[in-house]
RNA sequence: GCCGACAUAGCUCAGCUGUGGUAGAGCAACUGACUUGUAAUCAGUAGGUCCCGGGUUCGACUCCUGGUGUCGGCACCA
C-alpha cells in the first residue's frame, strides 16, 4: 500500500506497488507520455522503476535540468545503437553527458568523416521513428563479461573488469542494442525531439595519452528545435566574439608562421596592453609590491636547482652559447629569490612583495596553443611575497582582497575559488605539504565565499588557488592564481635573520591576477566582442567632418582631447559621414564626434558613441567632463560600483 | 605530442573530387568625380611564388609524398 507524496505535497495512495509510469497515468495522460524518469526520495530512477513503500516522487520531464540530462545521456546511447548499424566494426567505450550535449568515443579502424555523422544522424532520426521501448536489466560481471567478450567489445570488457566490488551491474537495451550503464533513461527512443551531431574528434581511451586513440563523436540534444536552434545561434554568437578574428578585424596583433605561439602586437593592441600594465604597476605599487625586472637568460643549473629541469626540461627553450647552457627562463621565481638573495635579510624586511611583469617563454605543445589564451611566449603580472610563516594568512587574505579590486575594474563580477592540493610529482616533505594546504584552506575558508576542491591539481612545489572569472558568455577562465611554496626559497639558499637572531627560511608566495597578459586581453576582447570600455578602448574618440571646411576645427578638438590624455584621432577623409560612422563603429570606438557647419560654429561636437546611442550636441568641455567621468569609472559594472 | 580537417589577392571566400591545360568574386587599396548630417556615393585601375620542398606527367593550384603553420578535439599546462 504505497503513499506516494508528489512535490507540491499531494499524496496519493496505490492498493499494490506501482511504477513511475503508472503514477504519472493516474495523474494524467500527458503527463505519462512527457514522463522521463523520475525521483524517488532524491534518486533519479527509470520510468519503469517500481515503487513498493511510501515515497517521495518527483515525475522527471524534459522541463527538469534532470530530464535533460537524461534525454542527453539516452541520446547518447540513440548515436552509439546508430553508429553500430552503420558501422559494425566499431567497438562502443564511453559515452557521458557534458555541458550543453554529450559525446560517445568508440573504437574504429579510421576517423569518421563529417559525410558519416549526417548518415549517423539519419539513422538516429529512424530510431527515433522506430519507437523503440528501452528495458533495463542487471546481470552479474561474469555474465556481463562473457557477454560481450561474445560481441566482441573489448573495452566494455575492460571498464566492467576495473569495477570494484561484486555487485550487480545494470544494464539498458533498446532493439538489437545494449550498453552498460547506470541510467536512468528516456523510456524509449521515440522520445527525442531535437539532436544534432557537432562534430568529431579524437580522444585517448581512458584519457592517457600512452592508450589508443579512439574516435569520438561530440552532440547535443534539447527538449525541443527551438531549443536547439537558441544552442546553435548561441554557438555562432560565441564564434563571432573570438579574440582572433576580433584581433584581426581591430588591426591589434598578428601571428605568424616564423613565430609559432609568440604575438606580433600592433599599435592598437600594445595600447591595451600598455593601459592594462600601467593600471596594474598602481594598484600593485599602492599595495606594497615593489617592482623589478629579472633576465630573460639564466645558466641551466639554476633551472636544475629550483627543481624546474626536473620536470619541464622539454617544455623549456635552452640556447648554448661558449659551451654554457642557458634556458629562456619558463618563470620568474627563482630571479626573484636570486634578488632576495642579496644582502642580508632581516624580519623586519618581511613581508618582501617583488614584482616583475616578466617575460617567459615555454615551448608549449604544438597542438594546446590557441591565439592569445595558449602563447609560447607570455608575459605575467607577476610577483612573489616573501615572508614568516606566520604571516601567510594574512597575505592571501591581502592578495584576495586585490585581485577582486581588480577584477571589477575589469568588469568581472564573478569569481570562482579552487584550491588544488599536492600532486604526484612533488617536492617538500608531506609535513610542508599539510601546512600549506593548511594556510591556503584557512585563508579561503576566512573570506567567506564558497570554493571547490581540486585534488592533486597543485604546483608540484606547493598547493594553490586558482581564480576564475565568469565571462558574459558563461565561460568560465582562469586567470588568477596565489601558490604557497616552502620548498624553492630552501633549495635557493633563502634566509633571514629572525628576532631571535636565528637564520629562517621564509615562506614565499607565488602570485599573479590577471595571469599572462596575452590571455587576459583574449579573455576582455571576447567578453566585450572588441568593443572595450573606455579606459582601456585603444581609440577612445574620433573626430568627424562633414566636409573639408570643418577639417581644421576637427583638428582642434582633437588636439584638445589629446592634450587632456584621452587616445583621440580626426577622421577628415573626404568621405560621407554614414560611411565613416560605420567604419569606426565596427573599429569599436566608444565615441565618435561629429562636427559640421552648426557645431563649428557654436565651438560644439555631436557626440554618438559606439552601440549607437546618440548623446546630442554638446560643448568639448561638456564631452571632456563626460569622457572623464567614464574613463574614471573603468570596466566596473553598475552593480560592483558601490565596493 | 596524438587524431582529423584546412592553407588560393591585404581581408572573406569560389575554383581542385572519378573530369590536370599556370586562377575568379566581394570588400579593402590606388586614381578620378562628388563636398556630403549619423552603419557602405559612383566610375576606373592595379593587385596572386595558388604555404614550403620533392615526385608523377608533355603539362600540377588541382594527383602522390615529406615538411611547416592554422583550426576542432584529446593529452599537457611550473
Amino acid at each position: 500500500m504505497p503513499v506516494i507524496t508528489l512535490p507540491d505535497g499531494s499524496q496519493r495512495s496505490f492498493d499494490e506497488a506501482v511504477t513511475v509510469l503508472q503514477v504519472a497515468e493516474s495523474i494524467g495522460s500527458g503527463l505519462a507520455r512527457a514522463s522521463l524518469a523520475g525521483r524517488v526520495n532524491g534518486t533519479l530512477v527509470d520510468t519503469s522503476h517500481l515503487i513498493t513503500d511510501d515515497s517521495e516522487l518527483a515525475i522527471i520531464t524534459d522541463r527538469d535540468d534532470d530530464g535533460l540530462e537524461v534525454i542527453r545521456h539516452s541520446c547518447a546511447h540513440l548515436m552509439a545503437q546508430a553508429v553500430q548499424r552503420l558501422f559494425p566494426e566499431a567497438q562502443v567505450t564511453i559515452g557521458p553527458v557534458i555541458e550543453d550535449g554529450f559525446y560517445y568515443d568508440f573504437a574504429y579502424e579510421r576517423a569518421f568523416t563529417p559525410d558519416d555523422l549526417s548518415k549517423i544522424e539519419a539513422e538516429m532520426k529512424k530510431i527515433v521513428k522506430e519507437d523503440l521501448p528501452v528495458s533495463r536489466s542487471v546481470m552479474t560481471r561474469d555474465e556481463a563479461v562473457a557477454m560481450f567478450k561474445d560481441m566482441g567489445e573489448a573495452y566494455k570488457v575492460d571498464i566492467i573488469q576495473s569495477i570494484p566490488g561484486d555487485e550487480a551491474l545494470s544494464f539498458y537495451k533498446q532493439g538489437e542494442f545494449i550498453d552498460l550503464c547506470r541510467g536512468p533513461h528516456v523510456p524509449s527512443t521515440g522520445k527525442f525531439k531535437a539532436f544534432k551531431l557537432t562534430s568529431v574528434a579524437g580522444a585517448y581511451w581512458r584519457g592517457d595519452s600512452n592508450n589508443a586513440m579512439l574516435q569520438r563523436i561530440y552532440g547535443t540534444a534539447w527538449p525541443d528545435k527551438k531549443s536547439l536552434a537558441d544552442y546553435l545561434f548561441r554557438l555562432e554568437e560565441q564564434q563571432k566574439r573570438d579574440h582572433r578574428k576580433i584581433g584581426k578585424k581591430l588591426g591589434l596583433f598578428h601571428f605568424q608562421e616564423e613565430a609559432p605561439g609568440m604575438v606580433f602586437w600592433h599599435p592598437k593592441g600594445w595600447s591595451i596592453y600598455q593601459t592594462i600594465q600601467h593600471y596594474m604597476q598602481k594598484v600593485q605599487n599602492d599595495a606594497g609590491y615593489q617592482e623589478i625586472r629579472t633576465p630573460q637568460l639564466v645558466d641551466y643549473s639554476l633551472w636544475e636547482r629550483s627543481g624546474h629541469a626536473d620536470k619541464f626540461s622539454d617544455e623549456m627553450f635552452s640556447v648554448e652559447s661558449e659551451s654554457r647552457m642557458y634556458a629562456i627562463k619558463p618563470m620568474n621565481c627563482p630571479c626573484h629569490v636570486q634578488v632576495f638573495n642579496q644582502g642580508l635579510k632581516s624580519y623586519r624586511d618581511l613581508p618582501l612583495r617583488l614584482a616583475e611583469f616578466g617575460s617567459c617563454h615555454r615551448f608549449e605543445p604544438s597542438g594546446s596553443m590557441h591565439g592569445l589564451m595558449r602563447v609560447r611566449s607570455f608575459t605575467q603580472d607577476d610577483a612573489h611575497i616573501f615572508c614568516a610563516e606566520d604571516a601567510i594568512q594574512n597575505e592571501v587574505a591581502d592578495f584576495m582582497e586585490l585581485l577582486f579590486g581588480v577584477y571589477r575594474d575589469f568588469g568581472f563580477d564573478e569569481i570562482i575559488l579552487r584550491l588544488s592540493t599536492r600532486p604526484e610529482k612533488r617536492v617538500g616533505s608531506d609535513e610542508i605539504w599539510d601546512r600549506s594546504e593548511e594556510a591556503l584552506r584557512q585563508a579561503l575558508d576566512n573570506s567567506g565565499l564558497p570554493w571547490e576542491l581540486l585534488p592533486g591539481e597543485g604546483a608540484f612545489y606547493g598547493p594553490k588557488i586558482e581564480f576564475s572569472l565568469k565571462d558574459c558568455m558563461g565561460r568560465i577562465q582562469q586567470c588568477g592564481t596565489i601558490q604557497v611554496d616552502f620548498s624553492m626559497p630552501d633549495r635557493l639558499g633563502a634566509q633571514y635573520v629572525a628576532e631571535d637572531g636565528s637564520r629562517q627560511v621564509p615562506v614565499m608566495l607565488h602570485r599573479a591576477i590577471l595571469g599572462s597578459f596575452e590571455r587576459f586581453i583574449g579573455v576582455l576582447i571576447e567578453h566585450y566582442a572588441g568593443a572595450l570600455p573606455t579606459w582601456l578602448a585603444p581609440e577612445q574618440a574620433v573626430i568627424l567632418n562633414i566636409t573639408d571646411k570643418q577639417g581644421e576645427y576637427c583638428e582642434k578638438v582633437r588636439k584638445i582631447l589629446a592634450e587632456k590624455g584621452f587616445r583621440a584621432s580626426a577622421d577628415l577623409r573626404n568621405e560621407k559621414i554614414g560611411f565613416k560612422i560605420r567604419e569606426h563603429t565596427m573599429q569599436k570606438v566608444p565615441y565618435l564626434l561629429v562636427a559640421g557647419d552648426r557645431e563649428m560654429e557654436n565651438g560644439q561636437i555631436s557626440v554618438r558613441t559606439q552601440d549607437g546611442r546618440d548623446l546630442g550636441v554638446m560643448s568639448i568641455e561638456d564631452f571632456v567632463a563626460h569622457i572623464s567621468t567614464d574613463v574614471a569609472q573603468l570596466g566596473r559594472t553598475k552593480e560592483s560600483q558601490d565596493h
